[in-house]
DNA sequence: ACACTTGTTTAGAATCATTATAAACAGGAT
DNA sequence: ATCCTGTTTATAATGATTCTAAACAAGTGT
């Protein structure tokens, strides 16, 4: 089973509470972007009970630091994650506060000339603001 | 005096407050990173005498909203400004939690070959997270 | 110079996301 | 089944940001 795997993988054991949380993350083809609170009404949308935040964050940063999520680089007052952890960037409707994934292919290449020393890059995101 | 024409600009009347936030963040040639805790700081060492967080806060929104100020797009639990306004980029070192001016000219041009309906691209921001 | 209106500053309180706590509970190895 | 250790939970603590409302200052008109 692939969410066992993930969550063994993260440094977690398989509950019950962790597999509901994989059930709604990664469950479906489709990627999304959420924020904690998004994710907590969904899964009490889904399962009929709810999870308590503490796991919520729990989880979700074990699978952020494994690269089973992605943080989305922006400013606002709550933190948005990402289940689609290709390589990709985002648009940032700042009227509706809306997040758009922007494909690598419609960015093209981006290459990094200057290097810091002992350093490597962990990754390489863009963030394009829309406005009226 | 153009410390009075930023604020004027800004829908902010020039009292002595909001010029001493001025003096810390334009009086230098050398442009700067800062959260707001840091300016609350700079300021405290530069006058002797404290502004509050308050009209920091106001000053700072207002300095951002008008582009004399730019938001930097970073997950972090304090919001990051900077001085620097022209177009550029950014390495965060995720081990100091230090941000570093990267130049256009490291980067590339950039073409976001993806239009969205009825959106103009305010800003293209690039974050490239170090590790060691 | 004075008074008046309106914008500003301030300390402190309120809010809200996130993190810490510690007691009750559950996995899983033996 | 037992035991050890990790997990869940409700709740409290933290900390950045925003709000509030009272004291104050700018700028205008007299």
């Amino acid at each position: 089973m692939k969410y066992i795997d993930k969550l063994r993988n993260s440094g977690l054991r398989p509950t019950k509470q962790r597999l509901q949380i994989c059930e709604v993350l990664f469950s479906t083809e489709k990627t999304f972007h959420f924020t904690i609170n998004d994710l907590e009404q969904k899964i009490k949308n889904k399962i009929n009970n709810k999870i308590s935040l503490a796991t919520i964050y729990n989880t979700v940063h074990a699978f952020e630091k494994k690269g089973y999520l992605k943080q989305i680089p922006i400013n606002s007052n709550q933190t948005y994650f990402d289940t689609n952890v290709t390589d990709h960037h985002h648009f940032y409707d700042l009227k509706n506060e809306k997040l758009i994934d922007l494909e690598n292919s419609d960015v093209g290449p981006i290459n990094i000339k200057r290097k810091i020393n002992g350093k490597k890059i962990k990754s390489v995101e863009v963030l394009v603001k829309l406005e009226d």
